[in-house]
DNA sequence: TAAATAACTTAACAAATGTTAAATAAACTG
DNA sequence: CAGTTTATTTAACATTTGTTAAGTTATTTA
């Protein structure tokens, strides 16, 4: 059950035996089935989850509409980043996309693990540097790259998430309309 | 000399004498003159800035032009970031807009400090929260508003920026050409 | 200070994306 | 399975931004 999370964690992080053994008491498995809601708009996010399977999206409603930000891929990590951050409502909302199965670990609880495990705290960093470094490389193709080839490369990064993710959150998530999306799909220049 | 640096620190833990005392020893101060680089192309980032005093950018080239994907505003973290992390080379230059004065700390001393003091490790991680908060506004920003509003939030967010920072920077912040930015300025509409 | 360079603006036309309004296709639900 | 809702496409026209090629203004440097 925890295995992805552990393999994901590996990659930061050298846990020992008893350091992994300090999270299994602090996760929760939940399961959402579409469309649920895991965090809500004025909530204060108390929660991280771990994508174990499906797919989340981070919105939020702007002049009546929904905008999605965000599609979190497969086996990462996601919350209402500054809700969860600063301890303030929520503007965002996270919902599934499709059924799926999260690791949730309560905010309390990783603040308890960062102070009594060191090996914690640069988990949290290591993460959190790595969740940044991704966010920026999303902000160098909305400045060099067009519509087109933002689409192009999360068919490359993201091979899956085509199939069961709507275009429009994809649409959002490339900052373009759904019928612009259309459009591109059909002239696409291979 | 150092008082900017620790108002910024303080907003995130508080740090006792000593720890204080900790960071004096391996901050360096240095200047730069206008256009002077600070991390090279296909250098390893093994320093991150305090910006003292003056704006840097980071561009990377693109297709034989330098495109500017980051203006640091004044009294915050710049480096390569995902070179610094992941300690491959850099594809992004970071250079002076105008003069500058840094504080600069190595990468080697700054995980001494992580894995001597759990509060520089713990401040490690807010930093990097805080710019990913910032990072994850900025992708909202150009999913849902006009290049217009963004050129308006620049004006707003950090007011001095404008007279400092030549419009060509602005306009890649902005991920918009140079050209646009000035007919958008001609019509802007307040 | 004159010449050179850099910064900024303007304008005409091209390309990309948005808007509105529909039609079609696919997926759910009773 | 029929009806309903959701997802996707299409098309015409509007708006925004890019491109190219100038020009003007400001700043730097010899």
């Amino acid at each position: 059950m925890l295995s992805n999370l552990f393999k994901f964690i590996n990659q930061f992080v050298d846990f020992s035996e008893k350091e992994i053994k300090s999270v299994q008491e602090f996760v929760q498995v939940i399961h959402l089935n579409k469309n649920e809601i895991f965090i809500n708009e004025g909530e204060i996010a108390d929660q991280i989850a771990f994508t174990n399977s499906g797919y989340l999206r981070v919105y939020y409603n702007y002049d009546g509409e929904e905008i999605t930000r965000d599609i979190t891929p497969l086996h990462s990590f996601a919350t209402a980043l500054s809700s969860f951050v600063l301890q303030t409502p929520s503007f965002e909302i996270i919902s599934a996309i499709t059924d799926c199965e999260l690791l949730v670990i309560k905010k309390e609880h990783l603040e308890y693990l960062y102070s009594e495990y060191p090996k914690w705290e640069r988990l949290g960093r290591r993460i959190i540097e790595e969740m940044f470094v991704e966010s920026q490389r999303r902000i160098y193709s909305f400045i060099t790259e067009t519509a087109e080839t933002r689409y192009k490369r999360i068919l490359k990064q993201y091979p899956d998430m085509i199939h069961d993710v709507p275009l429009k959150y994809i649409a959002d998530f490339l900052g373009i309309k759904l019928q612009s999306l259309s459009r591109l799909r059909k002239n696409i220049n291979w």
